[in-house]
DNA sequence: AGAATTATCCAAAGCGCTTTGAGGATCAGG
DNA sequence: CCTGATCCTCAAAGCGCTTTGGATAATTCT
């Protein structure tokens, strides 16, 4: 069922069909009442690609999505998406996702730019310098990431989480603890939130005259099998380290398990704090000794991210362009004074 | 730039170049390589809404996403998608993601279908019954699903693992060891998966001439805190279980915390199998105690998934309709003989 | 050389929708 | 009864692409 197959049912232009239906004043009541119940019960939707070709909209946004295997399964991107799609449903939008492998991620974009497919783009994964940041910032779709690259230049619209300053209080904490010797499980060393944690986390331990060890810093795909194996090295160290922060709570699930396995106790002979992106399989606080945890939800990072793409194409937006959430500290029982 | 434009600049009309683009033989290839340079050069994309609207075809394949908060940030649903996604990207396909709440499916997903935006439905997470298999048998698009509805009629496309031999041959492991007393932590109930794992392990017992006991069954989401609070209210009991089969790692995760909690100790005073998806994040190699596993990659499916429906729609397909993969029963350590 | 092919290229229609610029009713006021 | 204003409705153009049915130029055959 098309718009002229519907408006000669109902004897009238496509026109009036059309205004009918998307609620323009020059209709009268009765008319659309017609119109709207004979799509209803025909079951009329409107063909997108026509719609997206006669308007330029298309109420859907565009992320690439990268296939690399490393990042595949990762639960931190589909905790985002959830988000995201929570908002777009509310708003009738749909994504299209282009899946893309790394080294072709700049061409999936393009692509998925001159496609005519997508209103905005949303990307995440920062890393620095960015390419795809340069891509977005010369075209002219709307665009909005998540996360930033480095320095302080905010001439581009995105929402990140300031890693920096989580890793600092987190430190801060610990140090208060007395601990001295910290390792490090981070992220993939490109992506940018993984530079401005080991950044927060330097940052404090320099107040203290302190270092941190380039040995007791492990950069990796966040999942427990990393963690744990990370964590078996720290403590076969002859200096071990008696603090640790985590990137995530999957790295934390198997640097606990390494160190239950070295029959440590965890919160007395180690301390640990993890950054908590709020996943819904994970939970910190169930874990055997409940997790202390910098604590910023991704999905809600997602949804908002959501809101501010829509809002902005819908021109409803007054939305700031740059936002910068703190993650707060939740202390639970894996962190306690450092062992004499 | 466009078509038009692009035909003005080479002094050839939109046909031919079109054609030159698309590799029809009516075009001399002196003059294909003229056109592919200058489309190389400025950089021209054809627009797929209009490609779309003029072929038909899309390159893209449709899904709804449910946007329940209790599915949301599923890691099997991402594990899943980046299978498909590294299938996708071989072919130049692309997603349309609908996300519905799950009230709405239904509708998003005619929605999808009447869009035009997309050649194929993919649906996962099937009840039983499903008015959705019911809406796309109906419907003329090409879908497949990724599970079965229940019963044995076959006339509708789907991949799916057999999940009740799974549970089945992962119980016969348990009864060889001479347990008695089983528990199940299984998914949500209305899935099929788990309605078919849980009659796989009925099956099980009652050859043996045992019953499964209500008590000791807990439908949920796969989650690990599921898992501990379901696990814990299992051995509450008086006479507690000595076998438990979870139908993931993650509900997996919480149970062992319950367990050794209760300062049991797993492979000895209980044992578990848990059916593992191979997700990235989750190994049950390296559980504190291996698990014993029912093995069956998610990836692996959604890879399947999208060569099948891409085959599909090229037109290339000679694919089987239906696929039942056997999940590999992969034993560790999380199972032992029966405490007496 | 003239006719019949064949190799190239083109004009125009059409995909399903939105939107502009007018035209036909309908109604009130003179 | 006629005019101007107010509603409502319509025909047609256009979004960017593919594709059908010719046309023209180049080639081959007799």
């Amino acid at each position: 069922m098309n718009l002229k197959q519907l408006s000669d049912r109902l004897g009238l232009s496509q026109t009036t069909v059309s205004r009918a239906l998307n609620g323009y004043p020059e209709v009268s009541e009765a008319t659309r009442e017609r119109v709207l119940k004979a799509a209803q019960q025909t079951g009329y939707k409107p063909n997108k690609a026509a719609q997206r070709l006669a308007t330029g909209k298309a109420k859907s946004i565009g992320l690439v999505m990268q296939s690399a295997p490393e990042i595949g399964g990762d639960p931190h991107f589909s905790e985002f998406l959830s988000g995201l799609a929570e908002e777009a449903v509310k708003h009738d939008f749909h994504f299209v996702m282009a899946p893309a492998s790394p080294d072709d991620e700049l061409n999936a974009i393009k692509r998925l730019i001159a496609s005519g497919y997508v209103d905005a783009i949303f990307l995440a994964h920062v890393v620095d310098p960015d390419p795809r940041v340069a891509l977005l910032r010369s075209s002219s779709i709307p665009y909005l990431l998540h996360g930033r690259i480095m320095g302080d230049t905010h001439d581009y619209p995105y929402l990140d989480v300031d890693n920096e300053g989580a890793f600092y209080t987190a430190a801060k904490l610990l140090l208060q603890f007395g601990h001295k010797r910290f390792a490090l499980l981070n992220g993939m060393e490109r992506f940018t939130f993984a530079m401005r944690r080991k950044i927060g986390l330097e940052k404090a331990l320099g107040e203290a005259g302190l270092t941190l060890s380039p040995d007791l810093v492990h950069h990796s795909v966040m999942g427990d099998q990393a963690g744990f194996r990370a964590m078996e090295r720290f403590l076969a160290r002859p200096e071990r380290p008696t603090a640790v922060l985590c990137a995530s709570t999957a790295l934390a699930l198997g640097a606990v398990r390494a160190i239950n396995k070295a029959g440590l106790k965890l919160g007395t002979d180690i301390s640990l704090i993890a950054h908590d992106d709020v996943l819904t399989t994970l939970r910190p606080e169930n874990f055997s000794v409940p997790l202390t945890t910098t604590r910023s939800s991704l999905k809600a990072a997602g949804a908002r991210i959501g809101q501010r793409l829509i809002a902005g194409l819908d021109g409803t937006g007054d939305m700031p362009e740059q936002e910068l959430w703190e993650a707060e500290l939740i202390v639970r029982a894996s962190t306690g004074p450092a062992p004499m």
